[in-house]
DNA sequence: CTAACAATGGAGAACGTTCTACACAATACC
DNA sequence: GGTATTGTGTAGAACGTTCTCCATTGTTAG
């Protein structure tokens, strides 16, 4: 061994055979004998041979794909990339994240790095960048969108639904006796359409008007201080609210710290709920009631839908999620 | 334009050069005259130029780190991963990052998979595989081990010094008058060496004994309920601990809950600490005491040692990083 | 018996870079 | 005026695969 790797020729070598045919016994193509079959396959066992993708990329796939994460503080990201890998686990793909960042350039600039390393596919969870800029990267790679509505015709969307998850909640509390529930959304600001917290909010507003009732939103922004914040005004109203649902969990547990504040207790005089069932919503001590999204079907969805566009689906999938309502103890029926 | 991607031979043609003197100017090399600077360069804003990564990869550098992750659930891990891109942000190297999963043979998986993707280098961030395995690894591609403690010839690594951090708490605690200070820690298991739950209890137990006062520990696990079982069991003593220090944030939470339904007020009637300073801790209603590893510097460290090492050094280094504790509303003195 | 065909294996040209070796010119030294 | 020396540019061979032909066998049909 002089250099380490052990290469397609190493193999040939030892059983005997050319390269062609080692490579065709690799990737499983046609024309191989039963015996060039068994011949190949122990002399890779023996030598420990591993393709090397860079090498495959020159020519045809790499079994790579990329998820861009646009914030890896994102609660839910970890069951989405475990959905993806568990889809994957029995494929010969591998799967590599990219720390996009925030900012579109920055994500601009990590979905050119992807494309630049041969992947064969990306998968971008909401992405913030424009509708052209999208358009672009799909017009170059295989592309799966997750978390953004209305996706286009040129990749694949995974989106949960949002205007349902709204529905659920909304259902929820006034099955339990609420009329004043007010809602708390984050603050439009990004130039990117169909954000998840703007179709909450839509959602919630249909709802609302479903059930004859009128709607409250506040915009502040979807942080422990946002909640809070939103919380304080709603609630120093002359007829408060008796519910509040955040459109995120983080938010909302800024909505339990302004409940403390005020002396109300949860959820006799006011109930509140969330959006994502993010790990602490379960714990005992907190116990919040809030909309799960299912982080691993979406992932496994993603993954599917972008499998199938590498192997050549044309024709373009959206792909909704039902969410579902987790009910724990911070809602309850209003005081009569 | 006929199949998309721009080549160095594109530019090349376009100013009227080789594809030598091209790849002499991307890459910075020497011997290029400010005026086949200034041609090549034009040309390659002119057509948007990128160099393919996996052409580079058969040659030299890819300009690809990989950041095997063992539980994308670890709650520091974005802190590490924005500690290391920030430092890197003004090269030429991108970061991707593998999902390795909790199982050695998954994470071994996942290392062959970046080392077939002819990554630079590779930062792993609390492996869970026998050093033999770590070494093997480290002996085909430059690689920085972090979160694990006693590192090899072979691999530089960086560490967060547990024993001081517990040290911290224990005198924080022992400054405010306790002197039945418990810890809880996490039932070893793994056959890995050097994990820091283990080297946390040591230091707990040095601190202990540098002040005089018999240790206590507790072997559960680093879980809410881990935490909440193993508060409940040191609470039911005759003379229970007036502090219980958490090897973990985590298993903290439980131990306030333990204390809620004991009845018991925080932190009249017990102090409690915990380890990590994830998110949460910081949010008014919980407000626990932690110890803060600054995720950030470990990370940036991480980057710069790997990099050193790819450009050449071969002295191993460990680094190690100081935390500080972050006083909050759980520890307080005991009742007299 | 020959033509046609299927099945199998191999030669060798890509793929887009890097990098060693060399060619050539201009300058410096004796 | 010849020989080093330096500076600048290019040719062309890698790197490890894939994949399109093509060559060689048998086999089958007529």
């Amino acid at each position: 061994m002089t250099s380490g790797r052990v290469t397609i020729a190493d193999v040939a070598r030892r059983a005997g055979v050319s390269t062609a045919a080692v490579s065709k016994v690799v990737r499983g193509a046609y024309g191989v004998s039963a015996e060039m079959q068994a011949k190949v396959t122990q002399a890779i066992d023996e030598l420990g041979y591993r393709p090397h993708a860079a090498a495959r990329a020159l020519r045809g796939r790499t079994y790579t794909l990329g998820v861009m994460l646009s914030d890896t503080r994102n609660p839910f990201f970890p069951d989405i990339i475990e959905g993806v890998t568990g889809r994957l686990g029995d494929t010969e793909y591998q799967v590599l994240l990219g720390p996009g960042g925030i900012e579109p350039k920055t994500q601009a600039r990590m979905t050119d790095a992807m494309i630049d390393r041969s992947m064969d596919g990306l998968i971008l969870i909401s992405p913030v960048m424009t509708d052209a800029e999208l358009a672009a990267i799909a017009a170059a790679i295989p592309v799966v969108v997750v978390g953004r509505h209305g996706g286009a015709a040129a990749y694949d969307a995974v989106v949960d639904d949002d205007v349902m998850g709204a529905g659920l909640v909304v259902d929820h509390l006034v099955g339990l006796g609420h009329t004043r529930i007010a809602h708390i959304t984050h603050l439009e600001r990004a130039r990117a359409q169909g954000l998840p917290h703007t179709v909450r909010a839509e959602g919630y507003r249909q709802a609302m008007r479903a059930h004859g009732l009128a709607d409250d939103v506040l915009a502040t922004s979807f942080t422990e201080e946002g909640g809070f914040e939103g919380a304080r005004e709603l609630l120093a109203r002359d007829d408060r609210p008796t519910a509040i649902f955040a459109g995120a969990d983080i938010a909302a547990l800024g909505v339990l710290r302004a409940a403390d504040e005020a002396g109300l207790s949860v959820p006799e005089d006011l109930s509140v709920a969330g959006y994502d069932n993010i790990g602490i919503a379960s714990l005992k001590r907190i116990s919040l009631t809030s909309v799960d999204q299912d982080g691993h079907v979406i992932g496994a969805t993603a993954a599917q839908l972008l499998v199938e566009r590498i192997e050549g689906r044309s024709r373009s999938v959206t792909s909704s999620v039902s969410p579902t309502l987790i009910v724990r103890g911070t809602t309850g029926p209003p005081r009569p």
